[in-house]
DNA sequence: TTGACTCACCTTACAACGTATGGTTACCTT
DNA sequence: AAGGTAACCATACGTTGTAAGGTGAGTCAA
């Protein structure tokens, strides 16, 4: 009974792919575990893939796709929006799809190139602001000032660990008082905050909330920069 | 002639794996790479330095303490300086040493922790901010807004393939047609920029102006809450 | 039916990597 | 001269990506 079992696809190495990385991380994703995922022998994946780095490659052509298809649904523009609006929802839409993958941050910058979607992604960015009544050479800074935002994500310097253990505010007394002493203003804001966490900050840090904050204030100040160049 | 040889130490370690990221890049340092540029064998390096991860936090620290003295000297308040502009000249300081590796922020925000004394860095950043008149609520999603750019980088999606070839503008005019046609925002855009290059642009994109550019719209957005706040 | 061709998958093998283990030197102390 | 203590080296193992060639089932021409 050898039943001639499914043939391998790109898309389902790709597939398998990605659920390696969401499971257990992208340096959990050799090509012998993708293979034995797959019941297959690594060598037979070169058959479908160029090898590690193209694979690579199409993990991030992948997330993006996710994250255009989600920023195209929320991008349709409501009467009564300006352009603010409307990459604020696509923005925030593209988060969306990056929380669901936390590897794709770094995997996406760690990569030489950037796949051609991107390319196609900022197109759509750009015009958005140019239709918005951005000038070209204003447009083109604000696409700097976003840089990843765009993509969902920032340069996040003190992400919790990742996975395992601890990912809650696990900072004994002990250590909040070592801190306070060598770092007094880092402990006072921390306890301050930490006070306040009783309103509306989800925790300690509420990350959706600065990704928000830092979104808005580079589109208020954007638009600031834009009325005064019309006016 | 069994010349003593000038002992390794840590330093050394430190200083020759700085060097060979600084000419081949992170991927090109290996142990046995390093341990060869010392003329040693490359398990002799684990006498002083735990282990590769030991090893590229080291480097990581080496970076942070060129760029705390880099930003402490630029740190000085003048006397008409308000929080914003002593800022502004630290991360400027800061870019300054990233400039010089560029392999810098890649090997950051790839480590897993982050060593203490960017905490200590960023302490110097957040008692600037909270003596200039933040309160720490604000102060603290300034920080996440800064993110990285206050040690001097910023998630540079588009980057220059780092070495070899084709560092300047090498589209040819076909290219440039064919992507004006699928990309017509971004076509406009890149040729209008061009344009625009005669005047104060330093060729296509001037990464120090959109660093600057973005610094700037966030000091001010912060500046206007800041008021806000206040008054 | 049969032989040739094709394509998907497997087996084996290799170089390079990080590093555990256990020498081997060179120097210092007494 | 004897012993101790670092610093450094030689060897080896497991894991990685992948080159090279083998195997076996399917299709098609005769």
């Amino acid at each position: 009974m050898t039943r001639t079992r499914e043939p391998l696809t790109r898309a389902r190495v790709l597939a398998a792919a990605m659920a390696v990385a969401d499971a257990d991380g992208v340096p959990a994703l050799t090509m012998r575990r993708l293979a034995g995922d797959l019941g297959v022998e690594a060598m037979s994946l070169y058959h479908h893939v160029r090898g590690k780095d193209a694979l690579l490659d199409g993990l991030v052509e992948a997330v993006v796709a996710e994250i255009e298809a989600a920023a195209g649904e929320a991008g349709g523009a409501a009467p009564g929006d300006d352009w603010r609006a409307v990459l604020r929802r696509r923005f925030l839409a593209a988060r969306s799809v990056v929380v669901r993958h936390p590897w794709a941050p770094g995997l996406v910058s760690s990569r030489a190139t950037v796949p051609p979607s991107v390319y196609a992604y900022f197109e759509q960015v750009l015009a958005t602001m140019v239709e918005g009544g951005l000038g070209y050479a204003l447009a083109h800074k604000a696409l700097h000032a976003f840089g990843s935002m765009a993509l969902g994500f920032t340069q996040e310097l003190f992400s919790p660990p990742t996975a395992g253990g601890s990912t809650d505010v696990d900072l004994s007394e002990a250590q909040l008082a070592a801190m306070a002493d060598a770092l007094p203003h880092l402990g006072a804001m921390v306890a301050s905050e930490l006070h306040a966490a009783d309103g509306d900050v989800l925790g300690w840090c509420d990350s959706q909330a600065e990704f928000e904050f830092t979104l808005d204030l580079l589109l208020d100040g954007l638009e600031a920069q834009r009325v005064r160049r019309a006016g």
